[in-house]
DNA sequence: CTGAAAGCGCTTACAG
DNA sequence: CTGAAAGCGCTTACAG
């Protein structure tokens, strides 16, 4: 038996092709009685739409910006460069990719970029965005124009961008502070914890939930302030080590966004490497040595690649008015030992 | 600027569409100058093949059977359902998928069944399979005829699958054992080993990366002899209990698959939930309860739905004869605790 | 070794 | 409210 066409359909119903493809894709302007003249032929032959052919016809083409921060951001570049690899395949199904580069822990500038993308008839955007007003309107307006948008790692919820792809840092946060919880089973002393910026909401995210479980269930380990590294190894390294020369009772340290390299150098410096539990985020060249070596005890990862994929698939999805499937985007927590490294 | 065409670049080389299309698709035939005139128009125009195009073009049909062992496993049910699931959506790809389900825990039977799809004419087959040289030979006949087989879950290296879909199971083992090692830190004891079977290949390995860590790494515990469950939660029940009241030093239980109910079961029962260190093997509605009541410490899984549309997505690939995405493709052992649960 | 023409299964103006 | 016809960008026999 061989698959029914809309041909088929339509001889079945007796009706012709511009009938069926109205009933398909619901425009509207069909009788109630042909509707269902229709249906029924299609339930009948277990008609199913040929989505190349439909891809073919409709010459769809899908215009689309990544906005991203870089900058020495080893996380960045490597979801940067996902991007460009996939801009390169995505070529053959009428996708094209542009990828904006801005610089980081600037709202202004991100803005300023958004503000850019307006006049450029997009299709659909994805941001890696800072959360403030500023930023948000530029969302908006985006939205406003008919661009759908995505926030991409980081989320504006007050935004109206569709869609927001990236783990539930939150929960992130509290997967960190559980798993220190337990390797630091019996032990009692502070915690470091360094982020990025606390102007970045997933950084944010990431200590609120982390700072949350550890007080209620781990009331033994006493969270620092947070330090800021703003993607900068020096100010990272500096700041965490005042904390280590200052207070000797450091058993973990929580490295929450962009500063493993500083955490890195200012542990081995003081021969703590090794010494102190350390959870760190996303996988890079040098958090998995520092995992290999035995100076990280886990990492927290987001697959960029996934990310990418993902935000892809969501703006085709949301340009053509289809459904996505949940399962296939949502992005994991993924934690990474020694013993499961990819 | 408008995407280029096989017309665009037929005018540009000064020859016919069968040429270019010669020339795109390597078919051979073609004089070395031609090929080069082609090639100089190809990337002068910045030409990429529209994919649909080239789809409905092809008419290629993908007729595919998933072959799953049934029965109250949880995870193997779980694994059909996403199976059947995609099923109905790939009808639009030109992607059938008829789905094969066998009693499991019987070589035999597995064997039949391949045999049975040889006269099916089927584009490739992906099986959940027992290794054993029944099997593998059915498997390696079913290459011979020219179908593309993978292995999905469990792994047959020895046969001539084209691909293995599924976790590292001896590094599951392993993060297993580097887990439960960290939260039982300080404590002496025995730890028990539930498997489904051990002539299941994929317990076998999570057993021995399992073992392997903990002899290594944590001499303090020592591991049991393996009990066998055979997906009947009153056998793995009856056997782990036996070895609870036989050891009163039991520290940890690592379930490493489909005896899930038994275990919690057989601890529930001791009054033993949530004392020992619980490690177990996929996430389902029942181990899901036990880690939020605290009687699991963590779940390893695998994703049923990304296994499944690897499975679809590597089989079209090798039909094709052309690449896929290993970072795609990869499954992941995912770590789940109470906080990071989906 | 190369080309002209038909066809894949849809969608899209356009006409009525 | 409905239909006839052209066209999307490839691939495929077939002919030479």
């Amino acid at each position: 038996m061989v698959r029914a066409t809309v041909h088929d359909v339509a001889r079945a119903a007796g009706v012709s092709l511009a009938t069926i493809d109205r009933v398909l894709n619901r425009r509207g302007g069909v009788r109630a009685a042909t509707i269902e003249k229709v249906e029924q032929a299609i339930s009948r032959l277990d008609y199913r739409r040929d989505s190349a052919a439909a891809m073919l016809a409709k010459q769809h083409e899908y215009r689309l910006a990544f906005v991203i921060p870089t900058g020495v951001n080893t996380f960045l570049s490597n979801l940067a460069a996902e991007v460009r690899r996939l801009a390169d395949v995505s070529r053959a199904d009428r996708v094209s990719i542009a990828i904006v580069e801005v610089p980081p822990f600037d709202g202004e500038a991100l803005a300023d970029a958004l503000k850019q993308l307006e006049t450029q008839s997009l299709t659909g955007a994805a941001v890696v965005a800072t959360d403030n007003s500023t930023v948000r309107q530029a969302i908006d307006r985006l939205v406003a124009q008919g661009v759908c948008v995505v926030t991409l790692v980081s989320d504006v919820p007050a935004s109206k961008r569709a869609h927001y792809i990236g783990i539930d840092n939150s929960a992130a946060g509290r997967t960190a502070a559980s798993l220190m919880g337990r390797f630091l089973r019996g032990e009692k002393g502070r915690v470091a914890i360094v982020a990025g910026s606390m102007l970045l909401r997933d950084h944010a995210e990431r200590r609120f939930g982390f700072e949350q479980v550890l007080r209620t269930e781990f009331p033994d380990l006493v969270p620092l302030p947070v330090v800021e590294g703003l993607d900068n190894a020096a100010v990272a390294e500096e700041a965490l080590g005042a904390q280590l020369d200052r207070y000797a009772d450091i058993v973990g340290v929580y490295s929450l966004g962009a500063g493993n390299r500083g955490v890195i150098a200012a542990l081995r410096k003081r021969g703590l490497a090794g010494k102190i539990c350390v959870i760190a985020h996303e996988l890079t060249a040098h958090s998995r040595a520092a995992l290999n070596d035995g100076v990280f005890a886990a990492i927290l990862n987001q697959d960029p690649g996934h990310e990418a994929r993902s935000a892809i698939r969501i703006l085709r999805a949301l340009a053509d008015g289809v459904a996505i499937d949940p399962g296939q985007e949502r992005i994991r927590i993924d934690i990474y030992l020694r013993d499961n490294l990819p």
